[in-house]
DNA sequence: GATGAATGAGGTTTCATTCAT
DNA sequence: AATGAATGAAACCTCATTCAT
């Protein structure tokens, strides 16, 4: 995933490769697809199975390499998770770099279900992340089970996950401050304690979706509990029209 | 399995013990006591090791039994965990059973520090319910993180855990029925949802407190949770003075 | 061996057993029954291949009992050599042990073949000593060579050697004063020394043998490599008839 | 295997370096160099680790070639160690060489501190090669564990160790014989006997001191031991002043 | 000649659980 | 009821070696 194999084979830098900050030559190049490749077995495995009924042989074999192969691009199992929150990292911040297309488009598909979310568009911001965050996981409840485990009790996967917080935090905070700025979220708490409540609620409504047999959308569960914190972060005063 | 609740029924032991709703013969007290001591051991040393670290042996050496022994009470080594739950369910109905001192004694000592859980009578009933749930837990951080993640992967765990939720959210949903009708809690959503919400909240709490690793008691941590959620599930207007 | 099967069953120590420091119950004698089979198992088979092609479950499948089994008795693979150490000690032990029938009976029937262990009976109790020592070695030559090679270079067995030379230089230094006091050997070297010296020719022909491709008894190289040093330490003066 | 004896005959390069033994043509030299480089990263290493911790790749990366040059120059890890014994040899050879400095030079600044080894001119060459010997050794106490354990268990190491042993042995009969014919050493022993007797004493002499932690010097132990050995293998009659 | 990615065999060890005593 | 000896499944990871580039 995100290989960009539309780079072509030509390992000379003679005109054109100045744009692309990818991988190269062509040894690089098949060293970034071989790991996708046993990137996109583990998690696809991982979303089936219990994380240790998971072997490492089944990975490899699924990704078609030797089984020694793995370890030349994860130092272990656990590996494969920590890596699956940094790529999670650099997929948000793509998202967000300027310029990129965002993910605002998708959200006009939602309709406004909890009818509550209807702050401005630095929240409706806020929102869209958290619903693409969210669209991601629906699809692996269960590898979200995994990783919401892991994350509690393997040291490697904690660091990991401790530290994709941060950077999400960090984002969120980011975009609050703006929102309060223009009025949308209120004032008189702090960004920084604003970010965690609701990166709480994310992680509340995350984990109880995760365990539920239901099959009800992670989308709507998200949803809902934001409309009932709603009131409690919003602006005091209604939301006068901002430039 | 081998879970006597007996004891709880059964009060007329043998011959002369009508009073005491404990256990009865002999026999019966030794296999309590038993129990307890492996239980507390596992519980103890869980607290500060792994699940995957710490043995059968370990826990049966600190109880001071032999290994065997400890499949005599509990059917398998997760089953210490999912007793924790029933344990704790016990616990918390021994607290609301009418006449039970309950724990409000308690909250006097608690300085409303985040100020807005100022609720009427029954909202400070639930808070006090959960503030009890969460010194207990505050205790066993390391415990936490463990119950939290073997309730996510293990299927015995999850059925512990999915059972003890609903009895507590039984129980929440009693409480908030009540609040409702008392005016304390905002009458338009179902009771059932805003038991939900608020458990959920509990959870993302719990869950990001027990990652952390600042030594902020777990308590302010959900007091401050609450705090947020107030505005968005009290009741729209200002609560008039009931009862 | 060195079990005593020979004990009864009676757990009751009724009258009879205060000669016997062996175990006693039941269990106990399964236990070292259990171990010397698996002991039995292993250098057997170290003596017909190489240690790194020896592997536990061989073992374990030699002595009939379960693959974990050997780790209740051995707490790992080289510990099978350690104890052999361990072994060799008690035997030697019990062979010096007074009142123990002793080795000599076995010495008539080696014709002195290089006719220069002449020395005394102190000395030939000495060496009688290193070559009923020969005699268990030769049977396992190749034993013999992954006994040195470990004895070099794996920590565990390193230390088992140490301790178990450090035994054998002390009960050797015993003999050699009393041979010195009786005139055999010289005196004007520390027995100490001579007790270093000889160990140091016995693992030097030791060496040799267990490298060299021939048939040789170790016996004979032995005989050979204390005929050579004989006059290097034997009492300058004829010896005089002692005792 | 993929030893280049060639550059000790061949000594007429390709056009104009007739005068000198050493390697060649440019590539030659090159060769020669980064064989040199990779066997004395591995000496170094195998000196400080087991020879089980040191991997190739650590051998490649302190040369600072690709891994698989490695195998370019030795066919596998273990022959590193085979060649440490042909270098020997060499080393030893160009010591005998006639016209060679010989390590004669060394042996006065050596007290003879056991006072024994006062044999004739003879003797005093074959003890000064083992001397050269022994200073060698000493550096590397470390790998000359790993040495005579692999000597003992491994087919190559173990094939490269008696071919040196036998070139060894050859010199030294050599020398003895001439001492022999000197009177300087007994003659009713075959030279061979002598030879192999000498060689056992040092053998034991070093296994000893390469297992033993104080940090006398290898040169003393050996002394020592040929001090005691010396009676039982000089001439019988005083050595009277031989030319 | 140099490189390093790919390979995959291989064996120790742990530990929950059983069951005979 | 208590015990603890026996069990054996299970899988990680290393690393020497190969070979295509």
């Amino acid at each position: 995933m995100t290989s960009d194999d539309s780079e072509l084979e030509d390992d000379r830098g003679s005109d054109c490769q100045n744009e692309a900050p990818a991988p190269v030559s062509r040894r690089e190049r098949r060293r970034a697809e071989t790991r996708d490749r046993l990137f996109a077995a583990a998690v696809k495995l991982l979303s089936q199975h219990e994380f240790d009924s998971v072997t490492v042989e089944m990975i490899t074999e699924a990704a078609d390499v030797g089984k020694g192969t793995f370890f030349n691009y994860f130092s272990n199992k656990e590996a494969i998770v920590s890596y699956y929150f940094e790529a999670g990292i650099q997929m948000l911040a793509a998202t967000l770099a300027p310029g990129a297309a965002g993910p605002e488009e998708k959200e006009p598909a939602e309709p406004p279900k909890y009818g509550t979310s209807d702050g401005g568009p630095f929240w409706r911001k806020i929102i869209s992340i958290v619903h693409e965050s969210a669209e991601r996981r629906h699809k692996e409840k269960h590898f979200t089970r995994t990783l919401l485990s892991l994350s509690l009790t393997n040291p490697q996967v904690r660091a990991a996950n401790l530290e994709s917080r941060r950077r999400v935090l960090d984002i969120m905070r980011g975009l609050i401050v703006e929102a309060q700025e223009h009025g949308e979220l209120r004032s008189d708490v702090p960004a920084d304690a604003l970010a965690d409540f609701m990166f709480g609620t994310y992680l509340g409504a995350l984990y109880m979706w995760s365990q539920s047999e239901s099959d009800e959308r992670l989308h709507d569960v998200i949803d809902r509990a934001y409309a009932r914190i709603w009131s409690g972060i919003r602006h005091d005063e209604p939301v006068e029209l901002t430039s």
